[in-house]
DNA sequence: ATGAAAGCGCTAACAT
DNA sequence: ATGTTAGCGCTTTCAT
């Protein structure tokens, strides 16, 4: 392995030289960056991140935290930031709690608070108090994304909002017998988004003067499955049966779907149905939806924590910016009592 | 920031001390050894990352380079493989190659170059010649998961065999108009595997002494998409109409379900359909696949490069290595002519 | 614009 | 079992 000290030979500069002209960090000479440039291609010399971090103080790596990696969601926000890192010439060191498990403590006693690395992004984390000192207390810049996060500068999306303009939308195709796929409360991954979205969907209804019966709003899993199993009890109930279904997520209204498909339903003409998110599949399947393009949140906040170390701050500044969303109508919702 | 100087004033003893008794290697007393944990608690005491890897000459770190990270089966394979790494206290950094668009040279040229892992999993990559030189040329230890690499050791499952089984079984159903909805041979991510899968369904038809029906085979891409509208074009036509679809992919598989659904057809009344993977949908969704346990894949990977660092060993032994797959039937799958 | 040299915070010989 | 010390390979003042 060929080390500073060999380009600085062959191009005949000191090592300061070579790692000025490297890093493009104090004043160099073009002839000579040209130069020591050229020799470190012809030597296939690279910086040991190690001594440059010990060095520098600095390892040009950023963390991602997920609570796990089998969602759309998370995955979308990882490549959106991880496109904007690389841009950045910074690498991803990637945190997964899978899901709360025992597994937790293990990454924030054991990885995460080594602190390899200069910034972090946590999406989607519902933090304990030790867990948020343990991040915020290393003073290095920190964002969250996908949920206000108590005193974190986060990326968010106005969750009342998103759910409030799927239910209004349903609203104005005529629909008031609408029911609601949301998130258990108590479920620790998924905070405050469920009942966010919850409260949005009432605010909708209320607004419209349209009563709030809880034997529309189902406690339901974020996932394809849980949309199913929920939307076949809530269809399959000739006494309950709703003419639209408002979910909390997008995997949840796919199943909704697929339900109302297996119970002989068409989709709209029987039954209307939207989600939340923008997940890949929404368009394929034609089911409208509020998209909240995750991706590009992963990518803003990867923009904040550059920004962040450019300037030298040491932390972002702690308030939630809501992000954009917008509603995306297709085929699975329709007016009321069609053909 | 506590260093290590301080651990050891306060814990009366050496740096050596407080270093071997953190990091296990090297005897040190019991009495010594709590001591210094306590002290190192204390003080919120951590090692240096960079200082450490400085040192030392290791990281603690594996890569994990993926094509692109929205796919169920490389996700899974990342999980497996980062909790085992975990249990190791090994932290992943995650290379996304964003499905070989131009960024993929910057992170075989930026990101991989710099060598910031002890070793690297390398997952359903097809590699070009500089590529890996790269990779191998470090003398770190890499393992490819999800197909054979020229001259780096894998694991991968036996393509043609899976196919074959899964072909067989709908021929055993009684089966003889089966088509194959197969990758692009052109396609290149995912190097051999469609054709290998496409090898498989063709020898267990021949077995069978059936005739291998070109019409019967479609291109398709990998994806849910992808199995939708080849499945409803094979479907849709009278004259080309299979009585079963052998997938190269579940994610295939439940599109050709869906688009046998849109066609009013019943599963598996009118067709039979399966899939290659142990998709997590593939339950619900009740379709008949064959399970190749991709999160069982990742972690055998990383074991494998666990056991290679803890031996000091410098590469794993440079063969391909099958691993299990198996058969599951259920209901999207039954004998030809049924009721 | 360039060079000399002092660390960065550890680990691993080696000595005891 | 523990201490001493020489690096690990860079970056960054501080001179020049």
């Amino acid at each position: 392995m060929a080390g500073i000290e060999d380009v600085a030979r062959r191009a005949g500069v000191s090592v300061a030289t070579v790692s000025r002209a490297l890093s493009g960090r104090g004043p160099v000479s073009p002839a000579t960056r040209d130069k020591v440039r050229a020799m470190a291609d012809e030597l296939g010399y690279v910086v040991s991140p190690s001594a440059s971090g010990l060095a520098s103080g600095t390892t040009r790596t950023v963390g991602i935290v997920v609570p796990f990696l089998t969602s759309w969601f998370y995955t979308s926000v990882i490549e959106g930031a991880q496109a904007t890192l690389l841009d950045h010439g910074y690498d991803v060191t990637l945190y997964n709690l899978f899901a709360n498990g025992d597994v937790r403590g293990a990454v924030f006693e054991r990885s995460l608070r080594r602190r390899r690395d200069d910034a972090l992004i946590a999406v989607s984390l519902e933090l304990s108090e030790p867990e948020r000192a343990l991040l915020t207390g290393t003073g290095k810049p920190i964002v969250g994304v996908g949920g206000p996060l108590e005193g974190v500068p986060t990326l968010s999306v106005d969750d009342v909002g998103v759910a409030r303009l799927a239910t209004e939308h349903v609203i104005m195709l005529g629909h008031t017998r609408i029911a609601h796929l949301g998130g258990d409360v108590d479920h620790e991954l998924d905070f405050h988004v469920p009942s966010q979205r919850r409260l949005g969907y009432e605010a909708a209804l209320t607004a419209a003067g349209i009563e709030v019966d809880p034997t529309l709003f189902v406690v339901t899993e974020f996932s394809i499955e849980g949309g199913y199993h929920s939307a076949k009890q809530l269809l399959g109930d000739p006494r309950r049966r709703p003419t639209a279904i408002v979910a909390a997520s997008d995997e949840m209204a796919l199943g909704a779907m697929l339900a109302a498909r297996h119970l002989g339903l068409s989709v709209p003409q029987d039954i209307s149905i939207s989600g939340i998110d923008g997940h890949e599949l929404a368009e394929f399947a034609g089911l409208t939806t509020v998209d909240q393009y995750p991706a590009r949140q992963g990518a803003q906040a990867a923009e904040l924590l550059v920004e962040c170390l450019a300037s030298g701050l040491k932390a972002v500044d702690a308030t939630d910016r809501k992000v954009d969303y917008d509603l995306v109508v297709r085929g699975s919702t329709g007016p009321v009592h069609s053909p």
